[in-house]
DNA sequence: GTACTTGCAAAGATTTTGCTTCCAA
DNA sequence: TTGGAAGCAAAATCTTTGCAAGTAC
């Protein structure tokens, strides 16, 4: 299912047109926001953005895109611990895995980046032989301005 | 909305009378299904095998009860990156947490635990001051026997 | 020009809710 | 006995599919 999921900085367009993906405009709206967005979105945010600047653009426009992203390994696929329900969130794939963690009160997202964390799917690799091509760590609890 | 997060090696229906819950005959099952489990079960498995000991266990009595299990911190719920679609599995609460790793090409679903896992918490727990009441690990790739 | 993509409508999959009847404590 | 729980049906939520019309290359 998976394509490729050697990750890259370049923009996703051109990460697109270089894999021999059409560029439609809707693909370029919507990559554009992925990659200019300050939060985690799902498809229903990702279609409320988009349709302020292509008010013609489909919803199910926007979950084959986000099926293309995810087949080509440039986006990561979060659930956010069902904070809000069922919703999956998107984020451009970065070149550096990093933890997410959720406030269970004020819903707040903070991201993590560890040394630790790349030694423990190092420990994986070597101890279970097993090739690791993505990760997701989220943690749910509660944030420093969360506990008093 | 979590009530206690507090974990136990205890059955969970003598957890769910500790804490006052009310024990039908639909709830002793369920959670004797769930902890006599040798793989994740989502509420579609566990409405399947709880119908072969009583026919009249209706699918809306399985959604509450992994609700109220979810509710108490006693069950987890993991999506292993979606491999077979947006079905969300549950597992008993163990004392330890652990990794899963899900392989892209088999469907084979490992646990792993590691100190280094442990570090890792406390290290988020002291820089943010973030109290983790609930952690998620989910690496996709491809295990041993699939890279040849 | 042609194969791929979109929009639209409809279906599919999963989960939740309203309400009446039932039952555990 | 009585408040909480189950069953049933229906709705809600999120995502995917089929197909005709449109478009990138």
């Amino acid at each position: 299912m998976l394509v490729e999921s050697r990750v890259s900085r370049r923009p996703l367009e051109q990460e697109l047109i270089s894999r021999g993906v059409r560029m439609t405009h809707q693909r370029r709206l919507l990559v554009h926001i992925i990659q200019s967005a300050d939060r985690h979105l799902d498809a229903l945010d990702l279609w409320q953005k988009a349709r302020q600047q292509d008010s013609t653009l489909n919803k199910v426009t926007v979950y084959r895109t986000l099926a293309l992203l995810k087949k080509h390994g440039l986006v990561d696929e979060l659930d956010l611990l069902h904070l809000q329900g069922g919703r999956h969130y998107y984020e451009a794939r970065t070149t550096r895995d990093h933890i997410h963690l959720a406030c269970l009160k004020c819903g707040r997202i903070q991201e993590f980046e560890s040394s630790l964390f790349e030694k423990l799917k190092g420990q994986i690799e070597r101890e279970r032989r097993f090739r690791i091509t993505v990760v997701r760590v989220e943690a749910g609890g509660y944030c420093d301005k969360c506990q008093q």
